[in-house]
DNA sequence: TAAAATCCCATGTCATACCATATATTTCCA
DNA sequence: TGGAAATATATGGTATGACATGGGATTTTA
């Protein structure tokens, strides 16, 4: 597998402590890979996790002179302050530092969801919220674009 | 084969485990793939399915930018987050997620209906309810076209 | 030296890989 | 052309191992 897809709600135990979902592991250690890196997302409140070898190839496209006032060139450097290595313990899990799970507002469980080339964890119960008001947004799309004929 | 065709009702055992039909299964072993990828459809009551190749795609269709446009976010989010990957066993058979099954509405047989490029699978019931509807409307729409000449 | 972070081992549950059987379908030979 | 053997397919059951989670030991840092 190269992707990650599917969700996968983990308990996150006293000292932080949540398993990462098998297959996605399995994704990772496709790479060669023993960590995945996460930073708090900027479009809502999750942490944001992916291969160290997607962060690379943003380092990569990023242009060597940073143009000031740049947005993408101030996004990467937001993302990549904020990001941290998080290595797998022998039984598949990472610590999610305090703050992280502060800016994503999960208490005792993390609900791992897959979106391809990354994934998201999230507190359960507003992943369910958030999802229900994207499906909801979808179909009244869909009915304008009906209605539009 | 290259597509999936036809329609074919199996029965689901007390591990929500269901014989894929041998006609699909020719078609995923063509592609030197052993599973299927399945999520629950945006669209009805179903089950959708399709080759890992057909989502790989999809991820790499995709844009990759550190902040994803919302509509692309969105189907990322719906599609990918309830997409899992479904392994033959020794038998053919792949075991259905118990999510899938309850938004489907399946419960003791599933039939897997072919579309092509994709496959999806009903409640057998279900299915032939929404059949029959989609031939009455089929027909009505052809009569009023008819009448208009 | 105390507190916190990290590593290592231990355990119960559940999923799945494997083997077995029955039914349907095809093939091949009389 | 008919019938029997062989094959493929669908379905049932079991046991092993993987996975998620808990706790303690060791190391690091303040």
């Amino acid at each position: 597998m190269k992707s990650f897809i599917g969700t996968f709600e983990n308990k996150i135990d006293s000292k932080g402590r949540i398993s990462v979902p098998a297959t996605f592991r399995a994704v990772i250690n496709a790479k060669s890979l023993n960590s995945v890196i996460c930073y708090s997302s900027l479009t809502g409140p999750c942490i944001e996790g992916c291969g160290l070898d997607r962060i690379e190839k943003m380092v990569e496209a990023l242009p060597d002179q940073p143009i000031p006032g740049k947005s993408e060139d101030t996004i990467a450097h937001l993302i990549f302050s904020s990001a941290r290595e998080l290595i797998f313990d022998s039984g598949g899990r990472i610590v999610l530092p305090n703050d992280f799970i502060g800016n994503a507002n999960i208490d005792d469980y993390g609900a791992f969801v897959g979106k391809g080339k990354t994934f998201q964890i999230w507190n359960p119960k507003k992943l369910k919220e958030v999802q229900s008001r994207m499906l909801a947004s979808l179909i009244s799309e869909r009915k304008d674009r009906l209605e539009e004929r």
